[in-house]
DNA sequence: CCAAAAGTGTTTCCGTTACACCCATGG
DNA sequence: CCATGGGTGTAACGGAAACACTTTTGG
């Protein structure tokens, strides 16, 4: 095999912070790592990139391992390239971050991986820079879920309106005005009213809606206020 | 030397799309390749990762060797991983953004390099990926340039608001109205008034501005529409 | 029939847009 | 003095924000 003449050849790993939602807290997903260094120390989820695979192929492996998920919803954030982030070899880091629903994931996959998810106010201390790639995880979903209607991924396919209020205010931890979010989110014409009301409540029940793929599909690129209010301060 | 016993090791590359603004058009920097494969084939500024220097390091020689030039703007875009992107052997590339000041390179360098200005409507047929890299930076930067005060790194230090309001409608291919353009930029007091007069028009002369780099910092990740009209609808 | 949460309507306000006039400069 | 381009002002419009009432449900 024809080679380049220069010989800094370097491991390439793929992490991933995985966000779930279950309703009133924004979570993420995190593992014991099982080997060295900082065994037992905790870490997120992540693997190296194989020679006969491109990176959305990693992603999609390892993300599929841990959650039994397959078409995750999941972006690169950044590359770290910091010489000694890791002790035993230099590595590099295509930091990704993903969007599941938090109630579609296999929990004996996630069990046996030792994975836990923890809510951002109560993370452990992570390896490496993981933490720096939380903090820029959750910047930068803050960011995108203001500008495009990424948030639906959080959420299982059928959801109410006061559901993804509920989502949104997590996500920028600060209430909403039921009234004008209502309008503002019918107004995009991405959901469709399924007739069906939820279970289980004691008041009201709310309406169900589904997204409207194609059209998500279609307006997803098209950035503009998703949300308005947020991100224009801060 | 400790290592993983994991044997993909991979040549990570940086490439990075150069843009400049020559007053009326925006241009990128290409290279006439010097080495196989593809030699004498155009490709962007490029270089691989040395084992002792992280991302930021390798963009910064990269960008010096070719411009003279330091402390560049520059900006992470997206890596590309595929697995036959390269034929020699595989190799990841980092790809990148730069934003110049068009007339405070070094020529001679940039000379020497075999390195020329393209406008973007005559690009020539470049190597591997090349194109989808700037088709993505170009996009990237009409992006970040409508929610971030973002051009300034193309111009001179002094500049006037017709000329700011060149380069956007540059970068948008759209005509602006001058007068909302001027009430929008000076309503972000970002610029300051140096009391000075462009020279060399036939006409009234403008006002020339600097950049409050204070305020420019503080604001940067402020994210609003810093130029509202755009990215909007398509 | 009451508490709690869901759904809908209206007014106010502010930023964006569209458009018109005056000023400076060189020829 | 005239053509060209630069600087400023204003009215109309539209979307966002603030705010109130009605409806449904279970207990």
């Amino acid at each position: 095999m024809k080679r380049y003449p220069h010989t800094s050849r370097i491991l390439v790993a793929l992490d991933c912070i995985v966000f779930g939602f279950d309703g009133s807290q924004l979570k993420v997903l995190l593992i014991k790592r099982n080997f060295a260094p900082e065994k037992g120390k905790w870490s997120l989820l992540g693997g190296f990139l194989d020679h006969d695979e491109d990176m959305n192929d990693a992603g999609n492996r390892i993300l599929y391992e841990l959650t039994g998920l397959k078409n995750i919803y999941f972006e690169e954030l950044k590359t770290f390239s910091g010489v000694n982030r890791d002790k035993v070899e230099r590595t590099i880091s295509v930091c990704h971050f993903a969007l599941i629903n938090i109630h579609a994931h296999n929990p004996d996959a996630v069990k046996s991986k030792n994975a836990y998810w923890y809510t951002l106010q109560s993370l452990p201390d992570l390896i490496f820079d993981h933490r720096e790639m939380v903090d820029l995880a959750l910047q930068k979903l803050r960011y995108k879920a203001a500008l495009h209607p990424i948030g639906f991924e959080l959420l299982p396919p059928q959801f109410t309106l006061p559901q993804l209020q509920k989502l949104y205010e997590a996500i920028y931890n600060e209430k909403l005005d039921r009234r004008n979010f209502s309008r503002k989110i019918i107004s995009t014409h991405l959901l469709i009213d399924t007739g069906q009301k939820n279970e289980g409540g004691q008041t009201k029940k709310a309406i169900l809606y589904a997204l409207d793929k194609h059209k998500y599909q279609k307006q997803f690129n098209a950035f503009h206020y998703f949300i308005s209010g947020f991100g224009t301060s801060a």
